[in-house]
DNA sequence: GAAACATTCAACCGAATGGTTGACAGCTGG
DNA sequence: CCAGCTGTCAACCATTCGGTTGAATGTTTC
C-alpha cells in the first residue's frame, strides 16, 4: 500500500504521539529486540504490546522479522526523515521569534535591521 | 497546566497527526489571520476548525487573542523545538541505514550466516 | 504428533476523536 | 437597544484508540 506523503505524516506522526511507542522507538533503536523483548518493560499485556507495533510497522516506523520461533523488531528510520523535515521548516520561526523577543527586551522598538 | 516533556510530546505529535491542523499551522506561520479566515480554505464547518484551533492551542502550539470583535490565530513555534529535537536524535541511525549493513539486511534472501 | 513456547487474533470495553447542527455569547454600529 | 457579525458551546453521532481476556496459530523439541 501506497502511502502519499500527507498520509504518510499522519501515520508517523499519530505512531509517535503515544508514550509507550516513542518509548518502543527507543528500545528498538539500540539493538533489535525479539517482541516478547520489547514487551517485558511495560505493565501491559503482550496483546497490547503487538498492537502497539502494529501501530508502528503500518506507520512503516518498525519492521518485523522472523528469526526461528521468535520475531524480531527492526527500527526504520528513515521513516522518520520526512517527519523531521516538515517540522526542520518551522525552525525559522522559533528563531526569528527568539530574535524579536531579544529585540523587544533591549528596547528596539523603532529600528528594524532585516529590512532592505 | 504545566506538562511533562512527555505528555507535552504526547499532545504536540497527536496535534501534528492531522492534515488539517498542520496545514492550519502552515497556514499561520505565514501570517496572523482571524479564526474565520483560517477557516474559510477548509470543506467543514466553523465549528469543526475551532475544535481543531483548540486542539492546537492546547498543545500550546498557537494562542488565540481577541482583537476587537475578532480573535486572531498566532503561532507559537518555539513549542515544535522539543518535537525535533526527539526526532533528530534519529538522525543518526538514518544515516547510518546507508552503511552496507542496513543494505545488506534490507536485500538478502538467501541463507542466514550466523546461526553457526 | 503432542507439549511448550512466542505471538497474534477476535471480541469486547470505556474514552477520545473528528465531524455535524443549533443555541448561545461578545463586540460593533445604527 | 437590537441587528448583525464573529466565534464558541453543547449535544449528538460514528469511528478509532488503547487496553483487557481468552482462544488460535506458528515454530521448535521431544
Amino acid at each position: 500500500m501506497v502511502k502519499s506523503n500527507t498520509a504518510r505524516l499522519d501515520s508517523v506522526f499519530h505512531a509517535l504521539s503515544d508514550t509507550t511507542r516513542r518509548s518502543i522507538l527507543r528500545d528498538v533503536a539500540r539493538k533489535e529486540k525479539t517482541v516478547g523483548e520489547v514487551a517485558r518493560p511495560y505493565r501491559m499485556s503482550l496483546a497490547a504490546v503487538s498492537k502497539h507495533l502494529n501501530v508502528l510497522e503500518s506507520a512503516e516506523l518498525i519492521a518485523r522479522e522472523r528469526r526461528g520461533s521468535f520475531q524480531i523488531v527492526r527500527l526504520k528510520p528513515q521513516t522518520l526523515k520526512p517527519a523531521e523535515e516538515w517540522l526542520a521548516w518551522y525552525e525559522k520561526f522559533w528563531n526569528r521569534q527568539l530574535d524579536a523577543l531579544q529585540q523587544y527586551l533591549e528596547g528596539e522598538t523603532d529600528g528594524n535591521a532585516d529590512n532592505s
